[in-house]
DNA sequence: TATAGTGAAAAG
DNA sequence: CATCGCTTTTCACTATA
């Protein structure tokens, strides 16, 4: 299940670090270790400029196109940043691998930026790509500003024509380059932001992004005179730079509201909303003038289908995570992680498992569902069994496929297309609805199943879990495990097989649904022999056969290895696995990092260290929202903000715990995305806002969470109607004490059971073990998943208890 | 040089 | 008729002193 593929239908141009060391001498990073790394890169970046040289020289034949530019690339670009590089020096150019913020570069190339990267090159010129092909095309230096990188993040402006309405005036107003001022003035700015966010006093004006120059709305006394309060004020702004006019009107990000109560969006019309907007005088003829995004919004919603599946629907929060399957997906996997974290915590204190010497042969299965959504709801329409089915909420072009079947996928189909593509490659599709109580039953008995085997377990899923059988297998071979007698080995592989068909069976029996499962000397090799099992088999890896079988696997087919990753080592060459072992750990290391870099060394030769059941703690607890949200005035916004809080606030409730640091995640249209993306109501091309603000304090309280969320939401100054999604999240978790029995010390005893960096009496915090009130917490809460919930009332009444003991809590059943 | 904060990626 | 694009963890990088 999940939705990878939603990587191709979001911002595929994501910002790709570049790490490109494009030499080969891996060990110039050991032998020059000790001189640390900058003297390292001081080095590199001679050498470089060396190799740019020779090859300058190679190329005298060339006219010298951009003698006077120094060009850095900065993401994926197309051609490739190589490409670039090879075309701008050998045409005269210079190039720098690394910006440094002390070496003078003239331009940066890029296809497109995020909105930090935007504020890290304010000082430079951003042009596309093109202009270097183009200007080697034309002969001639072109003129980079027709090459801009459109200011996707902060401008109002959208380029060329939307919807047959003529677009005021092209978008000039990339600040210049040479601008010490201006960003030491930016700087103040966000400074002021900054401290008016941790006074909670309103600031009495917001900046916005430099670039941006927006307005943001005072603050209204009231919600009513906010409710009220037709427009922002607008702010021109205009810095005549030296490369640069730049010219806002900010005609857009009046808020529409006009009418005085919640019901506006119900009654307004276009005219009512171009009046609205027109009412501002300085703007031009109504009928020119684009929509703001709040009129926008409001037009949408007059639909009452739109406006029940909106934000305009005081019960969206609720009803949109009744049907959310990612919101599902995300809740179950933490209920069930939690309870079998639980569940080992509990068996490892009653007696300490034998610790294998090393070197002790393992036995690890990945056991997963085929097809899990799809599979339990064919259950209840057998006749469509060989047909291809999809489990998706509607048959819309942008509705995403969570499962689909086997039949399905032999059209291209997959989980997490979007469904005009999957209809596009299987005409006759079904759709079936999702049906998430059918879904927790099959897992029930799933993990039910999977409960009886005396193995380690850990849950990976709804429907996919991991069992360490290395015990029960090594007593069946009759070896201590380790010596290679050929006839253990056989006999402990077999033993494995054997548990594999029967619990596929169980599973088979208990839901109707067939199960997969791998077998492997470790996690990561269970998961590839998993692949091989699919659909409705088994396969177990045998040590023999381990480096064949990974040596043709892409580096994507690895677990924790996607896309980005991906694409980084197919730059320098890496498409297979076997590629990768032809690399010296430093390359990789280099390339991706410490821990990546080594991770993928040992993957290659299927090491992986990773043991089942490896408990960790819960470090953050969120809630967010990224469809259907479509305001019409900044009250709105605010007030969905605030119920997300609200939500935020229950379930930290319900894990017992309060945290100390919030962050606020803001999704914004991008200046370049329309009004309506290509998913209906979908948050479409956005900008992302992440900002996080230190509470003296830990809370949980909603009010206090609320007005954090807001204040900092208000400091952004966004147009309500852009915004696409908002979510909240608490970090730097701390124990609740259980208040419920009474009384109320600031220092519990379940407190200080708990390994919490600072303790607020570290005195007192000694041999805190790990994991237990916030373990048996998730163990008591009303989950709406249990895995035996026969003993759920028992286990309820942790909530209450002053010393929560997860032992004590477990239901019965699970010991 | 250690550490904290931040953003991106990955997973299902 | 549409559509339900979440949530947590880990890691790399940067800034700071």
């Amino acid at each position: 299940m999940g939705s990878r593929l939603e990587k191709n239908s979001k911002d595929v141009r994501k910002r790709i670090e570049q790490h490109t060391f494009d030499d080969e001498d891996g060990e110039e990073y050991s032998a020059s270790k000790f001189a640390g790394f900058s003297d390292y890169m001081r080095r590199k970046k001679i050498k470089l400029q060396n190799l740019d040289a020779e090859l300058r020289s190679q190329t005298l034949d060339k006219p010298k196109i951009f003698r006077n530019i120094v060009a850095h690339v900065n993401g994926y670009t197309q051609p490739s940043l190589n490409d670039l590089h090879r075309l701008i020096v050998s045409y005269g150019g210079g190039f720098l691998q690394y910006l440094d913020g002390k070496t003078a570069v003239t331009h940066v190339i890029a296809s497109s930026l995020t909105p930090k990267k935007k504020v890290e090159f304010a000082r430079y010129r951003i042009v596309k790509p093109a202009w270097v092909v183009d200007s080697i095309e034309a002969g001639k230096l072109l003129p980079w500003e027709n090459y801009r990188v459109v200011d996707e993040g902060v401008t109002q402006k959208v380029l060329g024509f939307e919807g047959g309405q003529v677009v005021s005036q092209v978008n000039n107003k990339r600040t210049g380059y040479r601008d010490q001022t201006e960003t030491s003035w930016y700087t103040s700015q966000v400074k002021d932001i900054a401290e008016g966010l941790n006074s909670s006093a309103r600031p009495s004006e917001i900046i916005d992004e430099p670039q941006d120059h927006s307005n943001v709305d005072r603050k209204p006394e009231t919600l009513h005179e906010e409710l009220a309060e037709g427009n922002h004020e607008n702010n021109i702004v205009e810095h005549d730079e030296e490369y640069e006019q730049i010219h806002i009107d900010n005609n857009e990000q009046e808020v529409a509201g006009h009418s005085e109560d919640n019901s506006l969006e119900q009654t307004l019309t276009v005219g009512d909303a171009k009046r609205a907007a027109g009412s501002n005088g300085s703007m031009a003829p109504p009928e020119k003038r684009q929509l703001t995004a709040e009129e926008h919004n409001a037009i949408l919603l007059q639909n009452p289908h739109m406006a029940k599946s909106s934000t305009a629907n005081p019960d969206f929060l609720n009803q949109y995570y009744r049907e959310s399957r990612l919101h599902h997906l995300s809740t179950w996997k933490a209920d069930l992680k939690a309870q079998l974290q639980a569940r080992a915590q509990e068996r490892s204190s009653q007696q300490q498992k034998p610790k294998r010497p090393p070197g002790t042969r393992r036995y690890v299965m990945h056991v997963d569902f085929d097809s899990f959504f799809a599979a339990v709801s064919l259950r209840k329409n057998p006749e469509l069994k060989d047909k291809p089915v999809v489990i998706a909420h509607g048959s819309g072009p942008g509705s995403e496929i969570a499962s689909c079947n086997y039949p399905a996928r032999k059209f291209g189909v997959k989980n997490g297309m979007w469904m005009k593509h999957a209809l596009g490659l299987c005409s006759d599709l079904k759709v079936l609805p999702y049906d998430y109580k059918a879904y927790e039953d099959a897992s029930k008995l799933f993990y039910d199943s999977i409960l009886a085997i005396p193995g380690i377990v850990q849950s990976i899923s709804i429907d996919e879990a991991l069992i360490d059988v290395s015990e029960l297998c090594i007593k069946a071979g009759g070896s201590d495990g380790r010596a290679s007698s050929e006839g253990a080995v056989y006999r402990e592989q077999a033993k494995a097989d054997e548990l594999a068909t029967s619990l596929r069976g169980t599973v088979r029996e208990k839901t109707g649904c067939e199960v997969s499962v791998g077998i492997g000397n470790n996690i990561l090799l269970a998961k590839v022999a998993l692949r091989k099992a699919k659909p409705a088999g088994q396969y177990l890896i045998k040590p023999e056969e381990v480096l064949d079988i990974l040596a043709d696997l892409t580096v994507s087919d690895l677990p924790g290895f996607a896309y980005s990753i991906s694409n980084k080592l197919e730059e320098i060459g890496v498409k297979l696995v076997k590629d990768i072992r032809a690399l010296t750990k430093e390359k990789l290391i280099n390339t991706l990092g410490p821990k990546t870099g080594e991770k993928i060394f040992e993957y290659s030769r299927g090491i992986d260290k990773q043991e089942v059941g490896d408990q960790v703690i819960r470090k953050s607890v969120s809630a967010e929202i990224n469809w259907g949200i479509r305001f019409v005035n900044q009250q709105q916004a605010e007030d969905f903000v605030y119920s997300l809080c609200e939500e935020l606030s229950k379930r930290l409730l319900e894990q017992l715990v309060k945290g100390k640091q919030m962050t606020m995640k803001i999704m914004r249209k991008a200046a370049d995305a329309g009004m309506d993306p290509p998913k209906n109501l979908g948050h479409g091309k956005c900008d992302t806002f992440n900002k996080s603000v230190m509470l003296g304090v830990a809370t949980n309280d909603k009010d206090t969470l609320g007005k954090e969320a807001v204040s900092i939401l208000r400091g952004y100054g966004f147009p309500p109607g852009e915004l696409r999604g908002l979510g909240v999240q608490m970090q730097k978790l701390e124990p609740l004490k259980p208040s419920v029995g009474g009384t109320s010390g600031p220092l519990d005893s379940s407190q200080r059971r708990l390994q919490f960096k600072k303790p607020d009496n570290p005195a007192q915090g000694k041999t805190p073990t790990r994991f237990t009130s916030t373990t048996s917490a998730a163990t008591a809460k009303k989950s709406p998943f249990q895995i035996d919930n026969k003993d759920s009332s028992h286990s309820a009444t942790a909530k209450v208890r002053k010393s929560v003991d997860p032992i004590e809590e477990m239901p019965s059943t699970l010991r």
